[in-house]
DNA sequence: GATGTCAATAATATATGATATTTTGCGTAA
DNA sequence: TTACGCAAAATATCATATATTATTGACATC
């Protein structure tokens, strides 16, 4: 019988950081807010030791600001902090899609068409005007450019990705937009390319993919 | 009269995590170890509360392994982890180098010259064997190639290329390596590529200067 | 000898209360 | 309006207490 097959990391910490993260990225935690931590204790139900820890390791992440002596805040919005965003995203994601494709075997594959399928059952039902699965769409948008680079090769390179994907996705997240099926035919662009191992014409596409929805993104601010 | 002109940052997290950080990148924290809290509690004089804050801060930043109900480790090396990190730096710094190079002033060359000067200074006692400056020297290092980059505009880029460089320098520290002349030499042709503003040569340069590290690196693994 | 069980021990995860500082808000005086 | 000063609020830090979890070593079984 099973043992703890997939131990499901239940601390209170790393429930607490995911979801104040969460909230960040989302937009229910407003940029520039305050984080008083005697109201996150209520909200989140976790004592200071665990929230301060949690505010710290995500003031790393960059996603909380700590002031010394004054406490915490939401990270705040910029046109310009966007705009450093989008660009690391290219240079960064683009740099390991090229790595990935050069790289990547039949499981990558596999991976790479099973997430873009995904991936388009809900850019079909977006496109329908089904606003409700906008946050499991986003979840496959991020699936999909998380598959596209899996094979990249290098854990640290994954790991910086994640970080500056997560903050490119709150500024969309924070905006609202959806850029309908352009969207979704370069994602279907950047499939193909990948597949035919056109690591140039992917990193491209890629490139103006993530620059759209940065000026998508600017417009709103 | 000066108030607080530039209050010394003196939280005990802030210098506990500086202190931290810094031994493990100068290898007084050997990759792996076990970092118990009551052992760290006692070298450094810091509460558990503060303690917990600090390793979680440096496990963002990558320099700590927090595993689940385990407890805290000093994060390993391995000859895959240090080629990664040198490649990524190739990427981040020589991106920053270029649009700084772009968009640089005249402070900004000023900066540079004088950020080379010092650095020299130490290389030329390096070479004449004085190690006893070799702490001294990296931070000089480290201040030239952030002088080389400040132009850039992006403070995200900064950001990473920080924690990059700083995980880079760690493994420079653990290996114990000097490549003499070479790398004063390299040091000496940015400067002048970035100061004639040929930023394709001084990307290129660069790039040898950090992959000659790594495989000086790599050979004492 | 190898393996498995189980209690004792050690260490971590979490919460709470106490204290020292610092920041912030606000009312008053210049 | 600006400046000053004090009270309230919030943060920073620590010590302690409890619950969980992990590790270890003795002991039994195969």
């Amino acid at each position: 019988m099973l043992k703890n097959a997939q131990r499901a990391t239940a601390t209170v910490g790393s429930t607490t950081h995911e979801r104040i993260k969460h909230d960040i990225i989302f937009g229910l935690l407003a940029p520039g807010a305050k984080l008083k931590l005697s109201a996150l204790k209520e909200h989140y139900g976790a004592s200071v030791s665990i929230l301060r820890e949690t505010l710290n390791s995500l003031a790393s992440e960059g996603f909380v600001i700590a002031e010394e002596q004054r406490g915490f805040f939401v990270a705040p919005v910029s046109s310009e902090d966007i705009e450093e965003i989008a660009n690391l995203r290219v240079l960064l994601e683009g740099h390991a899609l090229k790595l990935s494709i050069e790289r990547g075997d039949a499981d990558w594959e596999g991976h790479l068409v099973a997430a873009h399928h995904k991936l388009h059952l809900m850019e079909v039902r977006m496109q329908a005007g089904d606003v409700s699965i906008r946050e499991t769409w986003k979840r496959r948008d991020w699936e999909f450019h998380q598959a596209l680079i899996q094979a990249c090769d290098s854990k640290n390179l994954l790991a910086l990705h994640s970080i500056i994907f997560d903050k490119y996705l709150r500024y969309q997240m924070l905006v609202l937009t959806f850029r309908g099926d352009e969207a979704a035919i370069e994602h279907k662009a950047i499939l193909d390319a990948a597949l035919s191992r056109d690591s140039a014409t992917a990193q491209n596409i890629l490139e103006t993919h993530i620059l759209a929805g940065l000026r998508h993104a600017l417009m709103a601010f």
